[in-house]
DNA sequence: TTTACTCTGACGAAGCGTTAAAGTAA
DNA sequence: GTTACTTTAACGCTTCGTCAGAGTAA
């Protein structure tokens, strides 16, 4: 029969983390002394050590309880749903730091960029609504944007400006070159994918937004360079011609 | 000029939330009414988005705050430090799900099999140590086994009956075939790199100890099939001869 | 006596969810 | 009046760490 002292320094937890255990029921002393001391046994080490075990994987205490107490539970099963969730915790961890290291490379002006695509870009759509009528390209739009996560708008926008940046690319060719409609049918065909079925007529109204909106031109400038987005505007308009 | 509730609409974040975010000054309304209610502006509003990316991001709300707060805290550093933070977690969630697995693959038996490493393992190692003066490497034992996570030395302990099922499949050859003499090494070098100094003398203690002791005998026998620790025993003995 | 342990509370931490009681807006 | 909102207050959750005050062991 060991002390809580002896135990914590065999197994490595802390005397706290005895008095807890005990507390919560998940693991009580085989025994007291006549002045209340705990007292533990070999099977009291051995139950310490299963628990340990499963907590490093990651277990809730909770869990953890069922699985040492109940035998007939079913520990692989627990295992197979419990391995899931960490994959699902990987998977998530990953998306995280390629988020990150996008974030990063795009310096220190992303939250105007946020700005730009939560804000200016809503209003935009909205005023597009009004002109055209195409409130289904709002209520899209809306919707997509709100069943997605910040950071994960963060990157769409962030794809936009560099679409933007790849216009700037190649702006000084001429606006009905190849490269200028396939750099239109890449942006449209983005646009439908992260926002809302973008029409020609949509499209259109856009390219004129991008040349003669301040809010837009300077952003679609800072991403492309200078003359950007008047040239994103012409090849919009050659491309919808 | 929002209420809670539309900003809580149009970001997604709960009312409770912006009132925890107020009590801890990480965003606080732009003003109230005269009757005290919450009113929120667009910067407000950009604040918060702000927010909610770091938060993503798993940034804890009080490094969020000092962010969002000192325009001259250094964001790309943070970055790289969190992103540092997060492959550690990746690799982590990494190892744990290989753990679960091998552990899985054991089957249930394998609580038992950490009482044979923990318990009967070191109870050995101390007859041992007596027997041979050889505290060293009982000591180098018990720091290795202490230094290592309890599903690292699940794990180690597993490899152990590995070893010994590979003795199982061997054991119709003779103990002083090839093979044999090839599976005692590898048992020598694997207590070396796992738990100290495995010198001849000791592996002769051992082999005799795995034939003679029951509690080691029955384990090895279930890892091999009948006779293996009696096999094992035969190997090491020529091995050492 | 001194030093090392042990015991039982109880607060703190992170980030809100969830009532609860009560006032306000439309 | 009714319904939808709003406010503050405060407990709950998870897993212990960290005192605090007081008794016990050697």
């Amino acid at each position: 029969m060991k002390t809580v002292k002896q135990i914590s320094d065999i197994s490595g937890v802390s005397v706290r983390t005895l008095h807890h255990y005990d507390s919560i029921g998940l693991l009580h002393p085989s025994g007291y002394t006549e002045s209340g001391y705990r007292l533990y046994d070999n099977n009291a080490v051995k139950r310490l050590h299963c628990i340990l075990i499963f907590r490093e994987l990651g277990f809730p205490l909770k869990k953890i309880k069922q699985l040492v107490d109940d035998p007939d539970f079913d520990m692989a099963d627990e295992m197979k749903k419990h391995i899931r969730l960490l994959r699902q915790q990987k998977e998530q961890t990953e998306k995280l730091i390629s988020l990150a290291e996008r974030i990063i490379e795009n310096g220190d002006d992303i939250m105007d960029f946020t700005a730009f695509d939560k804000s200016k870009m809503k209003k935009y759509e909205q005023e597009a609504a009004k002109r055209y009528g195409k409130t289904d390209a709002y209520r899209q739009s809306t919707e997509k944007t709100a069943s997605r996560t910040e950071a994960e708008n963060l990157l769409i926008a962030d794809g936009m400006m560099k679409l933007f940046a790849r216009f700037g690319d190649i702006k000084e060719s001429t606006p009905d070159s190849a490269e200028a409609k396939q750099a239109v049918t890449t942006l449209k065909d983005y646009i439908t994918a992260n926002y809302y079925e973008c029409t020609n007529e949509i499209l259109s109204g856009l390219g004129i937004m991008y040349a003669y909106d301040e809010r837009f031109k300077a952003n679609i400038d800072a991403a492309g360079g200078d003359g950007t987005a008047l040239f994103v505007s012409q090849a919009i308009a050659e491309y919808t011609k």
